[in-house]
DNA sequence: CGAGCCGTTGAGGGGATTCAAGCTCAGTGG
DNA sequence: CCACTGAGCTTGAATCCCCTCAACGGCTCG
């Protein structure tokens, strides 16, 4: 992992949290970006950063929401119940992506939240964002930026993903999960089922559509829920159909 | 349209349009509802109420924002062009909802907002929020409010509409539109090349889609864009399949 | 080593798309 | 006044793609 230098008066023998919030990797484009550094002295004591490992549920739709999270490594998936019972997976958020921000207006979670893969998470309680927020403007702004952004996202999803034949769905996901695995060729690869959830199809559409790629030479399986991508024969196949 | 009562501190010759303000039917439920009156008082001269008829373009996507809106009267959807030039509507608007939030934070928009139905705004220049912002945060937490809204109406969008078979998802839709068109039976009827562009349907499957639902007395045809909507007949149908 | 989950593949049927032809209706101009 | 036009809607027929049902293999784990 990266670290950022620390500067003196932030190592703390006192406070080992705040070692771990001056040193996250994700902190200057997350969420207390914004904030300068004597706040983070302050709240390091209230934040806890847990890892989850992978199928783990971070919170339930309706729940009464009492923190926010944000995610500093792996892939996290928004799913939710249709009417008829059906799963459909709505949107994913990775590495830097704020999650479960309902909870600052004291709003029942609107989605599921599991994770895909290990995941590190910074749990931030609602009532220290609520004090904050008052005191420092940048750090309410920073909120609705993120906010549109994963507004933005949500529509990026549903325009890209839901629509067209399988295989360019199934195109367009790898895509993305490249772009979620932080441009290293090797993806984290989803159940099937996942990807059915996603894309709206069946798992054994999906199973098709990826064996083909695989066959192709645009995918190829390392062990269980990884692969490698080539990128260059993402974009040749996505070009042609 | 019902009007508020107007207290007479906020009766004014010198400024009509804090008459239209403070008479906005949807006041109380929308952004400004929760500004005190005499804000309301400061500010009403800069805002802009304008009706659209149906079919115009409100902003386009990648433009810079300048203002935020808020729906009095009508239906709005978003759209964008996916990565190989389909047309997708990715979520409705109605009476009461805010939009081209993205605005306030000096992003482009998102989307393209284009008017379904005749429609009437209120539209709030950027710079306004900002001021007002700084002064009140309650506003603020309305913003946020909203913002959450329209995520939850997203991922609603994309989960319930974006599979299942085509009968389902246009008698989804309906169910929709009925909302946004305040419980009255009377709904908006959106052209079949819209629908499909909702659905993700061909303007053919939902021809055969509506075809069916009118003979199975669903659904009256009221001219053009209108219809009356037999709510019981479509939870009936929605149970069966 | 059997059980269970996940993924793969095949066969068949059904539903959506595609291609095509008419239809209605509003607007236009002779 | 009415043929003409074009856009939107409807319907049919054929095709194709995806779903359903089913069987099987690999893998992990008790």
């Amino acid at each position: 992992m990266l670290m950022k230098t620390v500067p003196p008066y932030l190592q703390s023998e006192n406070h080992p949290q705040a070692d771990v919030c001056a040193r996250c990797e994700v902190r200057s484009g997350a969420l207390f970006g914004a904030l300068d550094p004597n706040s983070i002295v302050r709240i390091h004591a209230d934040i806890d950063d847990p890892s989850l490992p992978a199928e783990t549920r971070i919170y339930a739709r309706g729940e009464p929401g009492t923190a926010v999270y944000t995610v500093r490594a792996g892939i996290v998936r928004f799913q939710r119940l249709t009417a008829d019972g059906e799963r459909r997976i709505v949107r994913l958020a990775g590495r830097g992506d704020l999650i479960g921000q309902e909870a600052l207006l004291q709003l029942p979670y609107a989605d599921e939240a599991v994770t895909c893969t290990p995941v590190q998470l910074c749990r931030i309680p609602r009532q220290l964002v609520g004090k904050l927020g008052q005191a420092d403007s940048a750090l309410t702004h920073e909120l609705m930026r993120r906010w549109q952004q994963a507004l933005e996202q949500a529509g990026a999803w549903a325009a890209e993903l839901t629509s067209g034949v399988a295989r360019r769905r199934v195109l367009k996901l790898l895509g993305e999960l490249s772009r979620l695995s932080g441009d290293s060729d090797e993806i984290w690869m989803p159940r099937r089922e996942d990807m059915g959830a996603m894309l709206g199809l069946t798992i054994e559409t999906a199973s098709r559509m990826v064996s083909q790629l695989r066959r192709e030479g645009v995918l190829r399986s390392l062990g269980q829920r990884r692969a490698v991508l080539d990128a260059d024969a993402l974009a040749r196949a996505l070009a042609v159909v």
